[in-house]
DNA sequence: TTGAAAGCGCTAACAA
DNA sequence: TTGTTAGCGCTTTCAA
């Protein structure tokens, strides 16, 4: 019972071709009903599946699809996976997943071991690294052998390939407008450092909101974090120059708000208004409850397979880029 | 440019046979010097790879193992899949992962297919509806086969196959003794219905912890929570029959209790110690910060690959059971 | 030193 | 109605 059964020792045993069984199998007319009855019988007994390599080789395509993130111990990329795989599976794509973990050399290296022959297809968001150096020929490269490509959350505008993002600048708009409508008047941004994409964006969406409103913006109210270790040390002078309202660009950024403040006293929300980027597990569970612009990672996954699975199966030429709707989720972190 | 360049191409556009060019870059020796280093220069400038798939149907491996959880969105899944995928990279293995969702079918469905040839092996964690029902013979065929199988954290003990478990019911023990020891007397456990193998064995280990210090067990001290969305409703009135002490088996569960108590003015830790399961990103962000038993998803997951990448090489036949120690972190939650 | 041929498992055009 | 053959891309034995 050892090992998979094949053609071949159907054939065998029922003395008949290779061919013959292939055609029975598949129920085609050529065969006599006797013949397709006898081989279908034998199959099922034996379990027979055919060996999904020899197929890929067969067909020149393999039914995969390939995702690389910067890291999954993320609720944010989790969700996208989660979405992806749905996707996938129900058009009946299997998914690769590899983790870059925020390394050039790893996004490099995994996207060249999945890209000879192993997928039909790439989803990716790039890593910082990738984002700081501008290096993307190895997108390129896979571009030009004609393998089809979609990039989500952490793009680069210059890729010729399908994209799929959220409204970063408006979501962050959004939620600093929220700040100032709840009264406002002295709003921290808490922020990645710029060649983040997502973070450059919503560090854009604060200052519009700002200036839309004719308030001055003060860079000492900006504090831009490379190093999450020492995100409360960053954080904590900002607290202390009196802010009443604070934008965070990711959950952690405004739980660690929302811890010092706990700390110091201050009081949530009364006298500070704290909203968060995404919205994850932190969010419903911090006391009180964060609001939050929430993007739907699980959303993003699907448009983003259903991208790419339309590409590799059309094969059309024009590429395009969706964006996904944020939305505010207003919970108790925010007054009124 | 377009499309991957082959063995064939080389041959042709050369003059030389295709086993002379697959020779030629292997630098063997048959091959003379002069035909190595044109063929090996070509290669270079057309970027020629071998097609992967090509190799797994001639060697009979993939080099992909296959995983299949009930769920990603979920801190301690996705670091076993960060631990599984870093041991697997090491070794030259892809990852590929599929979602059963919590669905017996589901998981019998992914099985299937990754068992005709995708993959070398498998690490599987066990849904809920497959521990419940206790039909496992999808395992049993992959393992019939020939498929190397390692299950980790929800297994069954049944299955003939290497597991990686932690200690659950030596974790929540020493959690519930860690209550006794700060002077706790009247203590909750809020944990999953019993078919979840975690979730009975940490409950086993809160019984032992109780009995061993000579507490009596209190039924309605004890929650059982089969459906997450009416976990508040469920916790409630424990926190209001004046218990001192909460373990719960989870951080959401953990966290749910803590926010309750916050609610109904019960201060943490001064009148109620709560220690959770699993030491993910509410528990470090919660205030106050909780008390945790840790588990190890990524050694879990290093672990269980390791296993697993060993038992595709070497085809052994003795099966192991690995237990990753689990941690108890103190924090805020707990008093002293 | 090179190449022909077989084979991994499957499909499909064509021949018998 | 069935079987032969070629081919997907590669490796490897054996013959030239």
């Amino acid at each position: 019972m050892k090992g998979k059964i094949t053609l071949k020792h159907i054939s065998k045993e029922l003395d008949v071709s290779i061919s013959t069984v292939s055609k029975a199998l598949k129920d085609s007319p050529e065969i006599s009903q006797e013949t397709r009855e006898k081989v279908q019988a034998f199959a099922k007994l034996y379990n027979y599946r055919p060996n999904n390599i020899a197929l890929s080789l067969k067909n020149r395509k393999t039914k995969n699809i390939g995702v690389i993130i910067p890291e999954i111990v993320h609720h944010f990329f989790a969700t996208v996976i989660e979405g992806i795989e749905q996707e996938a599976n129900a058009s009946g794509y299997n998914v690769i997943i590899c983790l870059s973990s925020e390394s050039f050399d790893k996004e490099v290296i995994n996207m060249e071991m999945l890209a000879n022959g192993s997928i039909d297809g790439f989803i990716l968001s790039l890593t910082k690294e990738t984002q700081m150096k501008k290096d993307y020929h190895h997108l390129v490269e896979v571009i030009n052998q004609g393998m089809p490509l979609v990039l989500f959350d952490r793009i680069a505008d210059e890729i010729p390939c399908d994209k799929v993002v959220i409204d970063d600048e408006k979501g962050a708009f959004d939620a600093v407008n929220k700040l100032i409508e709840v009264g406002c008047k002295k709003i921290g941004l808490i922020s990645t450092v710029d060649y983040v994409s997502v973070g450059r964006l919503r560090t854009q969406g604060y200052l519009k909101a700002l200036i839309k409103n004719n308030i001055e913006v003060d860079q000492n109210l900006i504090v831009k974090i490379e190093d999450v270790a020492h995100a409360s040390e960053m954080i904590a002078p900002l607290l202390d120059c009196g802010v009443d309202g604070v934008f965070a660009v990711n959950e952690a950024f405004a739980m660690t708000a929302i811890n010092l403040a706990h700390e110091k006293g201050i009081k949530i929300p009364s006298q500070l208004s704290v909203i968060g980027f995404t919205d994850g597990e932190l969010s419903k569970y911090a006391s009180p409850a964060l609001t939050t612009v929430s993007q739907n990672g699980h959303q993003i996954g699907q448009e983003a397979a259903r991208m790419l699975i339309e590409k590799i199966e059309e094969e059309s030429e024009v590429f395009q880029t969706k964006v996904v709707k944020t939305k505010l989720i207003v919970r108790k972190s925010t007054k009124n």
